[in-house]
DNA sequence: ATTGCTGCAAAACGTTTGCACCTAT
DNA sequence: ATAGGTGCAAACGTTTTGCAGCAAT
């Protein structure tokens, strides 16, 4: 039933930690979050559950997304739409995005870097390092080569 | 009456130069988003301006807002909640912000080594650089200490 | 038996839009 | 004269909430 067994006891631990409850509903949305190669938001999850026939409500959705963000098996993305954004953490490596303004791509990168910019940044301020996000916005270079190009 | 010449030359260049209309209600605006220290968002100033008995419409607030960024008077931000944020970037340094998970604080800091990751990675996948957003998700140290933590 | 979770629909929230009127050009 | 801007209220899209019934503990 639950396709992600190793993802699953995590959550489990992490549901049980919290006194959560264990419940059907949040590892459908699990298996179905870890599933998307890429990112995501909430509701594009909904719909792709909703076609696959599941009975999982929008509520539960969301709620649910918030869980496996807390537990780290998902992270949380934010590209300046005013749209949340999930992505998988689980067995992935971390990287970061680069959003073109023109032609709207969005393309993962990585850099070792950023990660000792963090922790410089936490020691000298005094806090514990928790996450970051560093999205590069850029244009394309030959708009006219760019078969996603669209304008403005 | 308008309060920042400097920056309404700017402003008024912009504006031309892309045959918008130079409105009193633009200045308005303008006048009113530099003279906030921090971050805000286009609500908030939309309030601001109201207590201080302006007419200026929310409409116009947010599209004003949108112009200002254009031409590089502000900088919208994205702290991770689904709300757009702007900052005055006149007269101002660069910076990005760190912000703490525990107890809300926002604190910007500055490092001149992530404009030069920006220029790396736009150079090697082949983009023009435009902006970029780069925020530390941090926790109180001492949450006992900090007089902002408020539990979760 | 008791909490907590679910689904549903409605509300909330920040933002955008349509439209009639107005104003900068 | 006319293209573009304004204010208002209504619509929008995403997310959250209230509540009655249900299910995990």
């Amino acid at each position: 039933m639950i396709k992600n067994k190793q993802a699953a006891e995590i959550f489990r631990e992490f549901l049980k930690n919290g006194k959560n409850r264990i419940t059907p509903e949040r590892f459908e949305v699990m298996d179905a979050a870890l599933e998307i190669d890429g990112h995501f938001s909430a509701d594009e999850l909904y719909i792709i559950m909703k076609n696959n026939k599941s009975r999982v409500s929008r509520a539960t959705v969301y709620k649910t997304l918030e869980l496996l963000t807390q537990c780290d098996l998902l992270s949380l993305r934010n590209f300046g739409d005013n749209m949340k954004r999930y992505e998988s953490n689980y067995k992935r490596q971390n990287h970061d995005h680069l959003i073109c303004l023109d032609c709207g791509r969005i393309v993962e990168f990585t850099n070792n870097k950023i990660k000792k910019i963090q922790e410089e940044i936490c020691d000298a301020l005094g806090y514990e390092p928790s996450t970051y996000s560093f999205n590069l916005f850029v244009r394309c270079k030959n708009k006219k080569e760019c078969p996603y190009y669209h304008g403005n």
